[in-house]
DNA sequence: ATGAAAGCGCTAACAG
DNA sequence: CTGTTAGCGCTTTCAT
């Protein structure tokens, strides 16, 4: 199948009239090696176009220099600011990334995790499915001392870190803006509640209304997935609802787009009618009309924060098992889907 | 550092009192090994948590089973839906991925088809860089019979495979869509017509016009690179165009999105003062108002078709130095934004 | 400052 | 149907 035949630091010593372990030592620029030989070490294995082979170094050296990421969604704004973040952390320190993505399934999430293992991943990078609930497919990697760092979506246990935004927080100050704007009724838009990120937000809300005095209504809560038919099942219940709300807290900003653009198209007007806040800080809520107030959530940082975290764990710079919580900052961002004329 | 030692075929031969060839052979579900064993096999496997080494494997089957995938930008909905693409078929044929990004530059392209070349993948699938012109730092690749496939922004030549859509024919049909409307002074907003998408789209704009008897006017032309700020920019040489143009072709919807956005905060009325079609049928066109007309570009099909087909070749079931070009199929969405009422 | 030699875990050719 | 054996390319003691 090859074309030419692989050089390795066999043939490169022989050339040099030196042994395999003066290649390889000056390759790693080992002290003991002279100056003199190793110029002309790096000199031949140019000129010959060696390249290293990984897996015998591997194999050798016990540790695969890839670490692992399973997300739940490729395609998201948020997902895909985090993987850039990591790549570029993990690429500078010279570790590759293998990314498996679970469509929101334990059973898929379960089987990447299983499948990483064997692929014997230094460390791993996680955000969680819809409906995973326990721990126990990445019990293997504790065993065997491979870390394992989760984002976002979590669960929280004594073995794990997590770098997470403080959703509580969040959820409050976004029901909080909406209730400084005047509205009484406000409904929240969001996903299961078994999953952290989705109950701490709706916590949040909660909190928001009790510390204003407004009374928790069952019937201004909506869940369902975040997917496009959810967002416009979701505008169909607030238009039903009697009196409608004046408010609404979406848990995530493509949703609140759908779901504006559909009680645009009923007549309803936004933010007079509607004050709308979202959550993400997506490319979108800049795009849309009018623009989305919303909660910055900073894919790119988390990404790079969980990258360095491990591999300074990984390189024993640091060790992550003394962490438990690490928090990203997080804000509101006030646009106009917020902002009542009326004030 | 690992807690446990790993357990090998030894380990497990030396339980079954077999070599530890028997246990290679059960393990590939090898046909000469008999059923009993075979179970015995795969029962101690899973009680011991035996895995495998993939390194020593790879070493002695000298590849690597995985691909590697240049990008130009992760931060694209276009990019996102390929790496899915590619992503499905190459987990089902149990091939990894190491996913490089470029961020648009010809030396950082270089130097990650360097990287995957020393990290000796299998195979390679790219979209080329703006700037990159020649395919030089891919030579490695084809000299070693390592097969390279790319999709999107390409450069033709003998030794490579493509996969695109039919820009001319799209630019073609979006243009005379606007020429149907009615429209008679057409802008064209594109990136770098070194490139090859941009400069096709526009030759399919060019020919659009000339087959309707309107003259091509350079200053309707608007080159820029694909930001936020090269979408207002391009806005901002609209509104002070004299005469307006009544119609423009955007090759991208994120820029078309942010161009519409500030041509509406000026006042211009969409579709009736000007209409505007876009390109790649990304997300934001239905949520935006009015809703974008555009090109369906789909992603996941072309990176699904560009994995299967290095696959097929890698795996001996087809050869892809017999195909130069492989065309996917596109069509036009029309949406509001280029229904001029009038009509 | 350099060399010899063993071994990482697996597979495949050959032998039975 | 199973075993023996050699070797993939590298690193790393231990010698010198």
């Amino acid at each position: 199948m090859r074309k030419a035949k692989e050089v390795t630091i066999y043939d490169i010593a022989k050339k040099l009239n030196v042994s395999p372990a003066t290649v390889s030592r000056g390759l790693q620029d080992h002290p003991a090696i002279s100056k003199k030989t190793k110029k002309k070490i790096f000199d031949l294995v140019d000129e010959m176009g060696y390249r290293t082979n990984h897996f015998a170094r591997n194999l050798r050296q016990q540790h695969t220099k890839t670490i692992g990421v399973i997300v739940h969604e490729l395609n998201s704004n948020f997902i895909t600011s985090v993987l850039a973040g990591i790549e570029k952390v993990t690429t500078e320190a010279g570790y590759d990334i293998i990314i498996a993505h679970s469509s929101e399934s334990y059973e898929k999430e379960a089987a990447n995790a299983k499948n990483l293992f064997h692929k014997r991943v230094d460390g791993l990078i996680a955000s969680l499915s819809f409906d995973t609930t326990d721990l126990e497919h990445f019990k293997p990697f504790i065993d065997k001392g491979v870390p394992v760092l989760f984002f976002d979506r979590v669960e929280q246990d004594e073995n794990s870190t997590v770098v997470v935004i403080d959703n509580i927080k969040c959820g409050y100050i976004a029901t909080r803006h909406l209730i400084d704007q005047g509205c009484k009724r406000i409904a929240h838009i969001t996903s299961s509640l078994k999953r952290n990120v989705y109950s701490q937000r709706y916590k949040g809300y909660r909190d928001a209304l009790f510390d204003s005095g407004i009374e928790f209504n069952e019937n201004l809560l909506i869940v369902g997935d975040l997917s496009e038919k959810a967002g416009v099942e979701a505008a169909l219940k607030i238009l039903k609802m009697d009196p409608m709300p004046d408010g609404v807290f979406v848990t995530n900003d493509f949703v609140a787009a759908v779901c504006m653009r559909t009680l645009k198209e009923n007549g309803v007007s936004i933010p007079d009618d509607i004050a709308i806040v979202g959550f993400n800080n997506d490319a979108i809520g800049k795009l849309i009309e009018p623009s989305l107030t919303t909660i910055n959530y900073p894919g790119e940082d988390i990404g790079e924060i969980a990258a360095r975290n491990l591999i300074n764990h990984l390189t024993g710079i640091s060790n992550i098992h003394q962490t438990n919580t690490i928090v990203v900052r997080s804000d509101l961002i006030i646009r106009k889907s917020s902002l009542k004329s009326g004030k």
